[in-house]
DNA sequence: TGTACATCAGTGAACGCGCGTTCACTGATGTAC
DNA sequence: TGTACATCAGTGAACGCGCGTTCACTGATGTAC
């Protein structure tokens, strides 16, 4: 059998161990970011990857480089869903489903986050953060585009309006012990989203329900 | 002339320059837990008041003696201004401005204090913290059900749900620039709150603003 | 396939830093006369 | 009113801590033959 990693000639491939010992750190970052914030030890996350300190450092030069690499795979993946739900496809959900759904996926996105992903990175790492911003923004945008094209979101609702109210339901939701008041909360302000025409919509769509 | 800092012989009132030192370390202490959040410097916040850290930790034992201090006095202003609206008096604003307006004060407070009136605090001092918090809720509670009864709220809609959205808003408004978003993301919660009756009435009765 | 070696990743003690917190000492205040 | 003194507040150097970060050294890996 061949190397089981993968083609070690491959640019940027280097040894197994380091691969290994890299994907090591950045599961011990996910894991401590998402239950301590951006402002985590990166000696525990070091410890916990059980490699020392100096391991975390080569591969990732500064707590910047680290958040960066555990961001842009969620990032990644929320955009993917959102291109998903963005354009209508012959079974896929309503526009307005649609939406609910990217902006519950994005919810859990940024609990993970503790809202760094869209704020904190920007501040500390122009470049990575805007980039990331900007995607964000760019997915939530046309999920939304989407749901105002078909009208059951106001015109008047911006993308900013929209992210930061789910950033604000992330944050406060990590405060709170209640796992099942989030998506309260975001079925709520989409009631707001909807507008009285959406309401009665859906209300009419669904009133014995 | 008698003594300009009042009486001295009032229980718990002692020498006047350490009543001094203590108002200067409160007022240090509302810039620096405003400016940093919960987890400021201590030494910091001795600093900025001119004083020696162990005059800071004479007048307030630890963190949380200090930050209940500052807490303390936000909340007694939440609560009265409460008390003021709830009770709808003869030339005084409607349930839903009554609404409205205290969210508004709620909000400011909720980004002095970066959310953690609601929630640090309980973690760490439980009986502060659940003081505090039974007594915001009490408040929050209060202008719901006169919004309730008159009809512009939601009859589903939760004090829990309710400050928990502010929360957020406050949380994420410290984290973006935009000074007028909080403002604007208020009313679409506020939107949300009124529910199918409540915007319709309200655009039937504004529907030229 | 087996071996020698150059490369580069991993290690972890050590550094300097600011933090929270303490405490022996200094000095200002208010009181008693 | 003026003074002596006991009280108690203020001071700030110092401690131990965990942090981020470095670097001389060790050792595993992959390669060339």
């Amino acid at each position: 059998m061949a190397t089981t990693t993968g083609p070690a000639g491959a640019p940027g491939a280097k040894r197994a161990d380091a691969r290994l010992n890299r994907e090591r750190v950045l599961a011990a970052a996910r894991e401590v970011f998402a239950e301590s914030g951006p402002d985590a030890s990166l000696n525990e996350i070091a410890r916990r990857a059980g490699v020392g300190p100096g391991t975390l450092y080569r591969h990732f030069p500064n707590r910047q480089a680290l958040l960066a690499a555990v961001i842009q795979e969620r990032v990644d993946a929320l955009c993917a869903h959102a291109g998903r739900l963005a354009e209508p496809g012959p079974e896929g959900p309503t526009a307005d489903a649609a939406l609910a759904e990217w902006l519950a996926a994005f919810l859990a996105h940024a609990r993970l986050n503790h809202g760094i992903g869209a704020a904190a990175m920007a501040a500390h790492d122009e470049e990575f953060g805007a980039d990331c911003h900007g995607r964000i923004f760019a997915a939530a945008a046309s999920v939304l585009e989407r749901a105002q094209r078909e009208g059951t979101a106001r015109s008047d609702v911006t993308v900013d309006d929209l992210v930061q109210l789910v950033v604000g339901l992330a944050l406060s939701a990590n405060q709170y012990g209640d796992e099942a008041q989030p998506a309260r909360l975001l079925a709520l302000v989409l009631d707001g989203v909807h507008g009285v025409a959406g309401q009665a919509r859906r209300l009419g769509s669904a009133a014995s329900g």
